[in-house]
RNA sequence: GGAGAGGUGACCGAGUGGUCGAAGGUGCAUGAUUGGAAAUCAUGUGUACCUGCAAGGGUACCGAGGGUUCGAAUCCCUCCCUCUCCGCCA
């Protein structure tokens, strides 16, 4: 969430970057100037009957109780506190009306993010790796996991229905493998703090890290008597939500900073609006695994931060030799809460193009006004925002895929990239 | 699921209608003492918002939200969370 008063302040300067997302966000904030001005004045009105009621306590706090004194005073008391009461009841509804602006503006894109309307403009940084060649058609996914029987979404299907999957043998043991391969890396090497978390939280979470209130169709809801949203069950969409939140409400000293975890989970979405898109295979499916790596560190540490958790993704990749690349996304194509993105997209042979497979974004701190994450610059200073940083590392789901695509073999066998052998009981490759 | 007990500042803990932003302690900071440290003593030590050039002034916050009252940490209602016992259970 944008903070009141730097909108308030330099209304024109965000208009212009939220214009750079699109126009309906930026118009969104029209009507602020106006319900800011009226917030002050009423909390002004409030306040100064507050002061006189607070001050005339005192006294009747003296009056012996029952006198004449002081059944007059409270008479006219009376009338001072209900007139306060009516104030602080108009602070309430515009700030709810504030609230309820802001709730739904995204986040700024920094001015160093490309200009852009979707995915078409985002900027390519760098490329890794050769794309494999193959010297016969290569197979997509779905076709090489039937073939080798690891892979199969009629059976989940039947179970749950549309984008599921059953992994079997090797295919499970693959997922598994990748996990843990890249918890290792990320915890051995790259110095973060592995977590687990519930899988199951309630909105208020989900409002910290920006799918609250406005995207609650994407996400999975637990059936239950909850009064509102933010007091409902629902299932993660990624471990960004548990783990971002993991230190809403505290006060973090500044040595402990940055704090870097590392957590797997499974991610549930409904994949709502997306009919009809990657309906084959499992691209796009309602569960799948990822590994997410979340960074809290300070404004001034922030851009270095993000580049190096980009890297520490994009490690993973190279450490299993998979071809890819880094995109800079356009403002345009950046998530609400993201002020900076970098997708990874790995190369997929059967589709012929590169497809994502992380998404390392900065937030500024647009998650931490939401969720209350702070810190203590140094012992007497004022607590500040924290910076929040996530990146998956990787999609595991995702990664699968382009292994069995990456390392396929003419007789449809699918090689196990060096680094996940250990993980693979020794095997080199996944074979019929 | 049943019965009960609780949620107070960085932490522990007192406080059942007025002078309580809140006793006391711990921790922390500064100073004194010391060759240095420990111990001791003194002083200080929350956050948010409104207002002001500033110094300052004001308001709110004792799990959350409502209510009663001239006045609520204290009384009432709803919700959330924690703990204990019983039941059930991986």
């Amino acid at each position: 969430m944008l903070d009141l008063r730097h909108v308030v302040d330099h209304l024109d300067e965000v208009k212009s970057a939220l214009g750079r997302r699109n126009a309906a966000a930026a118009a969104a904030l029209d009507s602020l100037d106006e319900l800011a001005r009226r917030r002050r004045e009423a909390i002004a009105a409030s306040e100064s009957r507050a002061a006189q009621r607070n001050k005339a306590n005192e006294e009747m706090a003296r009056l012996p109780k029952g006198s004449p004194e002081f059944l007059a005073r409270r008479d006219e008391l009376k009338q001072l506190s209900a007139e306060q009461k009516e104030f602080e009841k108009t602070v309430t509804t515009v700030e709810a009306e504030i609230q309820q602006i802001l709730q739904g503006v995204p986040n700024m894109p920094l001015a160093s993010v490309p200009d852009g309307a979707g995915a078409e403009d985002n900027v390519e940084v760098k490329v890794w790796g050769q794309r494999p060649s193959f010297d016969f058609a290569p197979r997509p996914h779905w076709e090489l996991g039937a073939g080798l029987q690891i892979l199969d979404f009629d059976r989940a299907a039947k179970l749950s229905g549309a984008r599921f999957s059953v992994l079997f043998g090797a295919g499970a043991r693959l997922e598994r493998a990748l996990i843990q391969f890249m918890l290792d890396l990320h915890t051995g090497e790259h110095g973060y703090t592995e977590v687990q978390t519930p899988f199951l939280v309630r909105g208020t979470a989900l409002f910290g890290t920006g799918n609250l209130p406005k995207f609650e169709q994407d996400l999975f809801k637990i059936q239950g008597d909850a009064p509102d949203m933010l007091q409902a069950m629902y299932l993660i969409p990624t471990a960004e939500v548990p783990v971002t939140n993991l230190h809403g409400g505290e006060l973090l000293e500044a040595e402990k900073l940055p704090v870097a975890y590392a957590a797997y989970t499974p991610c549930f979405r409904s994949e709502a609006g997306s009919a009809g898109r990657d309906v084959r295979g499992m691209i796009r499916q309602h569960q799948f695994d990822k590994v997410e790596l979340v960074r809290l560190t300070t404004a001034e540490a922030a851009e270095e931060q993000h580049e190096l958790l980009t890297r520490h993704a994009e490690v993973v990749l190279e450490r299993l030799g998979l071809h890819y690349r880094r995109m800079l996304l356009c403002a345009g194509d950046m998530g609400f809460s993201s002020q900076k993105t970098y997708d990874l997209e790995v190369w997929l042979p059967s589709e012929n193009q590169f497809r994502e497979i992380s998404s390392c974004s900065w937030f500024g701190d647009f998650q931490s006004r939401r969720a209350d994450l702070r810190f203590r610059p140094e012992p007497k200073a004022k607590p500040r925002f924290l910076h929040t940083i996530n990146g998956s590392a990787l999609a595991v789901g995702r990664t699968l895929i382009a292994i069995l695509e990456q390392y396929q073999r003419a007789d449809g066998s699918v090689a196990i990239p060096e680094a996940l052998r250990p993980y693979m009981g020794g095997i080199e490759a996944i074979k019929v």
